[in-house]
Parts: C-alpha cells; sequence; structure tokens
DNA sequence: CTCGAGATTTAACTTAAGTTAAGTCGCATA
DNA sequence: TATGCGACTTAACTTAAGTTAAATCTCGAG
C-alpha cells in the first residue's frame, strides 16, 4: 500500500468477480490477486442452454464463471430435469475432480455466459505456493456444501411458496456478495421452467407461486429483474437462514 | 513389496474404513496407511440420535466415521427434518471449514457411532506432505457433492417407490466400497421415520412403499438387516447411475 | 412374565401439486 | 408491419402423498 491510507480493504469492482467474492471473506495480496486474474486469461463464451460439461463425459479442465450465470442438473430416463446448483459468477466448477475424471453431472449455460478454462493441474498450484488462496478455495467449497444444503432442505421440506421465496433469498445473499445487486433488485435470467427445475415442481404451479407473491406484494418483475420488496420479511417467510451464507472478514 | 508377490493390493480388512475407502481408489504406502492411521487415535463414541454438530455452532474439529452410521441434517422451524446426507464408515465430516468456523448443518449419531477427532490443521499436513492423500481426500469431496446431486435429484424429480429403491441402492454400493456388505444383503439402522426424513416424505407414506416393495420381491428385511433381491432389476426401476459412485482404481 | 415406550401398520379422509389443454402475450425476424 | 415461436397464463380435472388417529407389534427393563 504505497499511499498509506486504506480507504476500502475490497477490491475495486473492475476486478474478476472471483476476486471480488474471495476478497470479500479476507483480505487478499496484490500477488494473489494477480495471480487468480492470470488464472482466468483463456476464456470462452457458452450459448444460453448449452452444455459445457456432461454427465459421464471427461471432466478435463477446472471452471471459473468470470460473468453470467451457469446451471449444475441431472436428467431422468424420461427427461425430466433437477436443476442442483446454479454458478454464479467467481464460482468454481470441478475443482475437484475424481481419480476417473468422469462428471457427475450435466453443466449449462443461461443467458450470457462467460467461462475461464483452467487445467486443474493449477489447482495443486494454488495449495503449494498460495495458502490464502488454498483456504480461500476450500471455504468455497464449504459454501457449496451449505448451498446444496439449503437446495436439499428446499426440495424435501418446504412448500412450493417457501421454495421460492427460499431460493430468491439464496440468489439475492450470493449475488450481493459480489456486488451484483441494485439494492432490492437484481437480474434473475430464468425461465419459469428453470424455477421449476431447479424446485422440483411444475412450470405451472411456479406460475400460479409467482402471481401469489406478486399479489402478496413479495416482489415485484420487470423484464429480467426481479425486487424483493421485504427481505426480513421474505427471510421470515421462507424460515431462511442467512447464517448459511453470511458475509464477514477473517 | 518384500515378498514380491502380489495377492491383493487392497488393504486388508483389519484396517480403518477410510483405508479401506481410499485404498479401493489407489495404492497406498505404507506410509500413507500408517499415517491415516494415526490420525485416527482419538476416538469418541456417539449415542443414537445424540448430535455431534450443531448447525451454526462452532465446529473446531474435523471427524472421520470409524464404524457406525451419522446423519447430516437440517431443521425447520415447525420441527420438519430433512436428512441432507448418510455418513458411513470412512467418510469425512468437517473437511472443509469456513473461515467463520460455523457448521451449516447439524450431525448426529444413529444406532452405535464411533468418530475419530481430528484437528483441522492436519489436514492441511495432508496436502503439504501426503499428495496421493491429498487427491484421495479430493475425491472423497467429488464423491460427497455426487452423492448430494444424487440426493437432489431424488428430493425434486423421483416418485416416493423410486425415492426409496434410489437410496437403498446408494447405501449398497457405498457399502459395498468399505466392504461393509454380505452379498445382496446389508445393515440398515434405519428407522422409518429416518427414511421419510432423508427422502422427503411421511413416515406412513415410506410405511406404504416399503410394503410394496416387499410385495413386489425387490426387498427381504430381517431385523436391521435388508436384501436388495435383485440388484440389476432395481437399478432399473431406480434410474440408478452406478458411474456417479463407481469403484475403480487408477 | 408383564409392562410400556417406541416403532410399525392400517384405514379414512384431505390437500398440495401435477397434468392437460387451450388460450394469450411479447418479441425477434422476415 | 405481419408472422411465428417460445414463454407465460388460466382453467378443469386428476393424483400422489400428507394427515390424523387408532390398532398392533416388538423388545428391553423391571
Amino acid at each position: 500500500m504505497s499511499t498509506g491510507i486504506v480507504t476500502d480493504l475490497r477490491p475495486p469492482e473492475s476486478s474478476s468477480a472471483i476476486v471480488r467474492k474471495l476478497g470479500a471473506m479476507t483480505l487478499l495480496s496484490e500477488m494473489e490477486i494477480s495471480f487468480l486474474e492470470s488464472l482466468q486469461i483463456n476464456r470462452i463464451q457458452v450459448e444460453d442452454q448449452v452444455d459445457f460439461i456432461q454427465d459421464g463425459q471427461d471432466l478435463k479442465a477446472t471452471f471459473i464463471v468470470t460473468s453470467g450465470w451457469a446451471i449444475r442438473y441431472l436428467l431422468t430416463e424420461d427427461g425430466r430435469r433437477q436443476i442442483l446448483s446454479f454458478a454464479l459468477p467467481g464460482d468454481i466448477l470441478g475443482l475437484h475432480i475424481n481419480f476417473q475424471r468422469k462428471s457427475t453431472y450435466n453443466a449449462a449455460g443461461i443467458h450470457d455466459l462467460e467461462l475461464a478454462v483452467i487445467d486443474p493441474l493449477r489447482t495443486i498450484e494454488v495449495s503449494q505456493k498460495y495458502p490464502v488462496l488454498s483456504a480461500g478455495f476450500s471455504w468455497c467449497t464449504a459454501r457449496e456444501f451449505a448451498i446444496l444444503g439449503d437446495q436439499a432442505l428446499r426440495l424435501g421440506r418446504l412448500s412450493a411458496f417457501k421454495k421460492l421465496c427460499h431460493l430468491l433469498l439464496e440468489l439475492w445473499h450470493r449475488l450481493r456478495l459480489i456486488n451484483e445487486t441494485d439494492g432490492p433488485w437484481f437480474e434473475l435470467p430464468l425461465r419459469q421452467i428453470d424455477l421449476a427445475d431447479a424446485l422440483g415442481l411444475s412450470n405451472v404451479h411456479i406460475n400460479r407461486q409467482l402471481q401469489d407473491m406478486r399479489r402478496a406484494g413479495l416482489i415485484t418483475q420487470q423484464k429480467n429483474w426481479i425486487k424483493i420488496e421485504e427481505v426480513e420479511k421474505m427471510i421470515e417467510i421462507a424460515e431462511f437462514d442467512t447464517s448459511h451464507l453470511a458475509e464477514f472478514r477473517i
């Protein structure tokens, strides 16, 4: 720090999403930030609804979402889809690769997705040379588990209405961490059928519940954007546990 | 190898479950095996249905299941329970700890659970000194994700009957890897209400479906033991993807 | 052997969500 | 400006699973 005055510990908005994400949890050195940026040199664009990882196929690369969203999902034999999780900017896919290097899920782009493609060997480099980033990646993994646990709770034990509230709150909290919310507003690039497949419901029922939510004054939608009218009230309704996605600095 | 003749690459049955589990995937050296055993010196017993990890509380230790089963679960405000996953012998809990070191789930013992309690710092030692074990732990993590993904598919998109078949197949495959099956038989230390809470169903409905399965000749139960009469047929019914839990050696 | 708590079973009834099908809307393209 | 496809909406009807409650089983403690 040459100026000697620190006005904001967080990395600037211009930095990549993963830097913003990890920087929200711990102070990153210039070296760590530039290493993270160097990981993300090789980029690809993925079209809407196009797979870039396929269940059962070789998974040779690790990906970091640099912008846009991705979905991880599974299919039943009759073609029904279960979305397992949403990958948002700064999220890592394929960090833990099994010995067989076969994927156990599909992943596809949503709307406009841009990915950084990384040689998995470089993640080993992280654990040897960058202990802070290594801890950061471990935190990302713990976070993924927390998110998947919440997804299981939603799928198994919440009503359709609460499922929707709970998922919207998860997305809002995760997007806020990487500075991609505008107050109570955020961009939701999902069709109703995507919400249905994430929550184990039919598209018709999602439609009914969304209308109930609008009528109850809980949300407002405009194009691809959605506003959560009263976050606290919705947290109450959905029994959302904010500590699972808590923001803080060590 | 002093004898020069290798009769069986797998660690003997006398070794601990995590050695059997990792040994099923890769050849472990004597040093690696004895390190794993040394990790598991400090053991505790956990009573049936008693929590050893609590949602929101500090998580200061990493655990390895040495015998018996554990459940990871969440509760809704009105006390309904969603079991996220079963931890079987050789499974690790709390491997990835977030910066805050707060748990995002509860964990409790089932039947007779014995755990090894480990200082989380020792898992860092693994990544620095034991690259094969480090890869093994990474494989464990990938496997946990695959298991949670299958759980989400079950909860969101399978019928009650298929849910049950699918879960029983998962447990059979996982137990077989650590040599805890007896052909088509395995010990199932769960009450019907535990199955219900794992599958997002009511205990009454689990009872109905179990009876249908018995009548269809798919399973036989005796005390705490269960037999899958025709694994292949059940795999077909449940649309179970065995490659998600594939056994193989590198 | 008896008792009692917990677990399982059974039945009657309810309900949340699914299915199907026929609209309507919105927007990108010709 | 017209056209057509995908997304959304609405309604009527079906169904899988939940709820409640009572009966039965099981097995360990006394």
